[in-house]
RNA sequence: GCGUCGUUAGCUCAAUGGUAGAGCAGCAGACUCUUAAUCUGUUGGUUGUGGGUUCAAGUCCCUCACGACGCACCA
């Protein structure tokens, strides 16, 4: 130990250090990384549940448990007392060394180091000061941490580093590991409320030749054994409609998409996305089930009543709100019918409102955008949006009573779009008409209009029932409801540019 | 893609163009109920990359890389 004294602080002597007390270990016979198991009796949350009632100075004695986990702070007092704690997934528990309960084994708390994950036995009591803590009374080293873990009170701020390795922004970013778990239950929660309620999941392909289905650049790749061009798909829409057609009546598809577009605090390349189609139902049946299933989705985030996200405050009670498109236009724009559905005059409108508008922006475009400035920022409690204009919408089925409106709405929070659901079109003349439309878009040269689907509207010759169906990003879900504001914080690996 | 800001010790941050510092961590020592433990001592630097200006550059100028934020595109 003589030679310790030389180690300074560059990162490789830090190693250093680290690696001279794992061979101490090693050379006690105590080598960690030849270790198989080690069996828990419990982890940190059921210590807290079970022992949690113990007086101030009372020992469960008798009772041995066993926790495992990474060890935080060394709090030594001394050569013979040292207070330290692991953390599990569960949470962290306080585990006291004592020289005179360890005797001989007392020299190898030496060899400990913050980030170490050990495996504790010992005698669950609560201190002086109130704190449930193992006495330990054996300790077995389960791997050796050879590289220190970011400061205890700042902790790992820098994005770039938090990002690239997650893994420690995990260990020492409590609130990261909690919001990546909630997600998880989020997505397993859904899961089981569709599975309850008879929707059958699927898996579509993600290679697609044609990658339709919605208005968005695809990734673009290859297949060797075809030697052919494949697009990433960014949606499900068309294979899930494909499925009802050919049987399945409620289906659903929770998944990855991909889109080939913008980075930034909404919008990751890859996201989730969750599209469900009901045979037999329309865009009144998605709007109960949305609502129906937001709540519980909340209930499952422990969220109700107000909640506060990016500064704002909002109820999220039933019933939600419902306005029509274009009954939100004239409240909040003082816009007409006429000023959004008549292209010329809705030019006009954005021009007035000064939005900025690229060169060959179309009609849906412009209409979009208006939307966006006008009726968005009013959009905090959960409002649906009812009545699209068609122009919005070449999947969804026309009002019966104005065939410039289609059935459909999108579910806003917190100025967020979070559900978007129509009665599916299902006739393939009228789906043909609006295909061509947008074939001829795009031979004008616009290159967002979508490459038309013809085996699409094949399928629908061959009658699909009416439908209702929806789409829900889920990473924007998670946001909402774990109070992030951007969706790297609810992604593990965010996509980072190559260093 | 455009704009703004940032990049200094393992981490969090300082440093008028004039000898690169602190706190934490680490290492050594004191302390048998601490919890940002405390106290004493101490180690640790290619200041993101490559150029330029200058007697002298972490600092000023240019290039590039990466990131955050905003705009554009989208969900």
């Amino acid at each position: 130990m003589s030679e310790d004294h030389e180690l300074g602080a560059t990162e490789a002597e830090l190693i250093k250090a680290r690696r001279a007390k794992l061979d101490a270990l090693r050379s006690s016979g105590r080598d960690p990384f030849a270790l198989t198991r080690f069996d828990r009796s419990h982890e940190a949350r059921d210590l807290h549940e079970k022992f949690g009632a113990l007086q101030p100075g009372e020992h469960a004695s008798g009772t041995l448990v066993r926790a495992a986990g990474r060890m935080g702070t060394v709090r030594a007092m001394g050569k013979k007392a040292v207070f330290s704690d692991v953390s599990d997934q569960s949470g962290r528990i306080q585990i006291y060394f004592r020289a005179d309960a360890l005797g001989d084994e007392f020299r190898l708390v030496d060899t400990l180091d913050r980030g170490d994950l050990v495996g504790v036995e010992g005698e669950p009591f609560v201190t002086k000061t109130g704190e449930l803590t193992i006495a330990v009374k054996a300790f077995t080293v389960l791997a050796k941490s050879l590289r220190q873990l970011p400061e205890k009170w700042h902790g790992l701020t820098d994005h770039e580093t938090r990002y690239r390795q997650r893994y420690v922004d995990l260990i020492v970013n409590r609130p990261v590991l909690e919001t990546m778990l909630l997600r998880s239950k989020l997505i397993a929660a859904t899961r089981h409320y569709l599975d309850e309620r008879g929707f059958v999941e699927v898996e579509t392909p993600v290679l697609l030749s044609i990658a339709g289905g919605a208005n968005a650049r695809p990734f673009v790749t290859h297949s060797n054994a075809l030697d052919i061009s494949l697009q990433l798909r960014i949606a499900t829409e068309l294979n899930l409609k494909r499925c009802i057609v050919g049987g399945i009546e409620k289906v659903y598809e929770l998944g990855r998409i991909f889109r080939n577009e913008g980075i930034d605090r909404t919008h990751n390349p890859e996201f989730t996305m969750l599209e469900l189609y009901q045979a037999y139902g329309d865009v009144n049946t998605m709007m109960d089930l949305s609502e129906d299933w937001i709540v519980h989705l909340a209930g499952v985030a422990r969220v109700r009543g107000e909640h506060t996200f990016a500064g704002e405050t909002f109820q999220l009670e039933r019933p939600f709100a419902r306005i029509a498109y274009l009954d939100a236009m004239a409240k909040w724009g003082g816009l007409e019918r006429a000023d959004i559905l008549d292209e010329q005059r809705a030019r006009a409108v954005a021009q007035r409102l000064k939005l900025s508008l690229e060169a060959g922006a179309g009609h849906a475009h412009v209409i979009d955008k208006i939307f966006e400035a006008v009726v968005e920022p009013q959009l905090l409690n959960p409002t649906f949006v009812t009545d699209f204009p068609l122009v919005l919408s070449p999947l969804a089925k026309r009002r019966r009573d104005d065939a410039e409106l289609v059935e459909r709405f999108e579910l806003f929070i917190a100025h967020m779009e979070i559900v978007n659901a129509f009665s599916e079109l299902n006739d393939p003349d009228d789906q043909r008409t609006r295909f061509e439309a947008q074939a001829a878009q795009r031979a004008r040269g616009d290159q967002e209009a979508p490459e038309p689907d013809w085996d699409y509207v094949h399928a629908l010759e061959y009658g699909m029932p009416p439908t209702g169906g929806l789409g829900s990003g889920i990473d924007r879900l998670v946001m909402l409801l774990s109070g992030e504001s951007s969706v790297r914080d609810v992604l593990l690996f965010p996509l980072q540019r190559p260093e």
